[in-house]
DNA sequence: GCCGTTTTCGGCCCGACTGTTTTCAGTCG
């Protein structure tokens, strides 16, 4: 049985759904959902880590879970997962997911009102049968009608890309801190740690008069309804279904607000600790010393962290991945930035699939600072695509070599392909031709589906031809569309290491692969990342910062990062990496 | 259910907002 990290991490989650529903103890509640946060983060498949006997090692994860993950794998089932589905109906479940309604009404209405299921809580609050139970009045009902339409809006998934996300925040942000009185502006929660989805936009700003921010907030065109209003917090629901949470605070408490909204939870959790330990209590507002003494105020985060003996903790990286303790030894690493990237590695022009020539795209990466690209259109095998077979390739290199003398030494335009591995495991193009191009990114398209060991084969057969340099995008996952191929990463990796070939982060927000925990191991055993935007056009050179927001939650430093090289050092790795 | 250079037992975050139960419970983040 081939259950996936996520598909557990989900199982997981709807126990502790189920548990709460039953009123279980909140804490052996939070013990489930936080194993299925880690499992859902953590960095290596679990069929491979329950081979080894090493669930345990798993943040979160211990002696139960380990065993129940165990059985999981081995049977494809779960018996305590059975017993509490025959007690708790799934519709039950789903209806816990309503806007509104928490596992105390849940319970109420499948117990006192034998709804089971979202239709029948539809026609009961339509039939006005709720408002006979206790607590129910005719604003409530309305709430969980609203509940449910939104539920159904965004019912196959709840989550929205990073790459649709972020603009959406920015562009609300910009409007507030245009506003009089409004000082500082900021996006804090999972889209300030970068992570690939999100739940809902968390905007801070500073003023001293919030009422006025919050109208102006809460009537915005793109509003579709409001779903809070208060003093310091209001909440909206956007036209496309996202939620935005909007806090207004005095500028003399940002520090504390920002890293408290920024979260983790996990990592917040930690910080207050820490606080603790040192006789102060830490929430949104302030340092409060537990022996009367007057608050303390954080205007900035680093003061925050400055006060509870911490080195300063950038936001990608606060997922209690142990960068609590890094931070305790002062070894947070100096983590990678926009500015320290001087290259492209990948990307497309008309030559395939892209929408621009090779000459506009050199302008366009000089434009942005880049010292070196490389233009790796796709290959033959890739049909769909447009993809260049050798006679084409070859009269791709004469203009690229063309286009790179033109440049006159403001930007190096070098010659690749991105080239397709086959369904098959071969390669699209000859080694004799592979040694005329200056570098070569190998990428899976196709074929995602296989079993592990022929898809991870193919992937293996890739890294041992002495000319490739890059696997592309190497598990092939979408964001919220599709998870990437089973691949062996360990596998994967090992070999990478072994022939020094690179693995890449695609910064494109819809795939953003390798992701962050995968990424991280990988540098760590010493495999050089990439970090390129496969750029189809102009405009998809900026998808670069959704890939630094990747490299950063990694814990990459700049030397780490193929394209911080200098020209010199690249053309050199290129040259030497396979002898 | 997990966790632990104070602990293997006893903790585990708590404040804001809303609606309705006129003093608070439920939900959310």
């Amino acid at each position: 049985m081939a259950l996936s990290n996520r598909e557990i991490a989900e199982l997981f989650e709807r126990i502790g759904d189920m548990l709460e529903i039953k009123g279980e103890n909140i804490h052996r509640i939070l013990a489930y959902r936080r194993a299925a946060e880690s499992i859902r983060e953590f960095g290596r498949d679990l069929r491979v880590v329950s081979k080894e006997g090493g669930l345990e090692a798993i943040p979160n994860v211990g002696k139960v879970i380990a065993e129940k993950i165990d059985e999981l794998l081995e049977t494809g089932q779960l018996t305590f997962y059975e017993k509490l589905a025959a007690e708790v109906p799934a519709g039950v479940v789903d209806i816990l997911h309503v806007n509104g309604v928490g596992p105390k009404k849940a319970k109420m209405f499948w117990q006192d009102a034998g709804i089971t299921s979202l239709e029948e809580l539809e026609a009961a609050a339509r039939a006005g049968k709720l408002n006979n139970l206790p607590g129910m009045g005719e604003k409530s009902v309305a709430r969980i009608l609203e509940g449910i339409e939104s539920l159904k809006r965004r019912s196959a998934e709840t989550r929205t890309p990073l790459g649709v996300a972020l603009p959406a925040a920015e562009a609300i942000l910009s409007v507030l801190t245009a506003l009089p009185g409004v000082g500082r502006g900021a996006i804090a929660g999972s889209i300030r740690r970068g992570k690939p989805t999100i739940g809902d936009v968390d905007l801070l700003v500073t003023a001293d008069d919030a009422a006025p921010v919050m109208d102006v907030f809460t009537s915005m065109d793109n509003v579709a309804r409001v779903l809070g209003h208060g003093p310091t917090k209001s909440s909206i629901e956007l036209l496309n279904g996202l939620q935005v949470d909007l806090r207004v605070l005095p500028a003399e408490r940002w520090g504390t607000a920002l890293n408290y909204f920024s979260g983790s939870k996990e990592h917040n959790v930690k910080l207050r600790r820490i606080a603790l330990d040192k006789g102060l209590s830490l929430n949104e507002w302030a340092l409060t010393p537990e022996n009367g003494d007057p608050e303390i105020l954080c205007a900035e985060e680093e003061d925050l962290y400055a006060r509870l003996g911490l080195q300063y903790v950038p936001p990608e990286i606060r997922e209690d991945w142990g960068e609590i303790e890094a931070a305790q030894a002062g070894k947070i690493p100096a983590l990678l930035t926009e500015a320290d990237i001087v290259a492209d590695l990948h990307m497309h022009t008309t030559w395939s699939d892209g929408r621009f020539s090779i000459r506009e795209m050199a302008e366009a990466a000089y434009a942005r600072g880049r010292k070196y690209i490389v233009i790796t259109d796709h290959s033959h095998g890739a049909t769909i695509a447009n993809g260049l077979n050798v006679e084409r390739l070859l009269a791709q290199q004469a203009e690229v070599r063309r286009v790179d003398a033109e440049m006159n030494g403001k930007i190096r335009v070098l010659h690749g392909t991105e080239m397709e591995i086959r369904a098959d495991g071969s390669l699209d193009f000859p080694d004799e031709i592979l040694a005329q191009l200056d570098f070569v990114v190998a990428s899976l398209h196709v074929g995602l589906r296989q079993p592990r060991e022929q898809v991870t084969q193919r992937v293996l057969n890739a890294l041992r031809n002495p000319h490739v340099d890059l696997i592309g995008h190497p598990r092939g996952q979408l964001i919220i569309e599709r998870e990437g191929a089973d691949l062996d990463l360990d596998a994967v990796f090992a070999t990478a290491k072994e022939t020094g070939t690179a693995l890449e982060i695609n910064a494109n927000p819809a795939r953003l692969d390798l992701e962050a925990s995968y990424a991280r191991r990988a540098a760590e055993m010493g495999i050089p990342i990439c970090i390129d935007t496969d750029a189809h056009s102009i405009d998809q050179m900026d998808l670069l910062r959704f890939g630094i927001l990747t490299a950063r939650r990694a814990w990459l430093s700049a030397d780490q990062v193929v394209n911080t090289w200098p020209l010199d050092k690249f053309l050199d790795w290129v040259g030497n990496k396979h002898v």
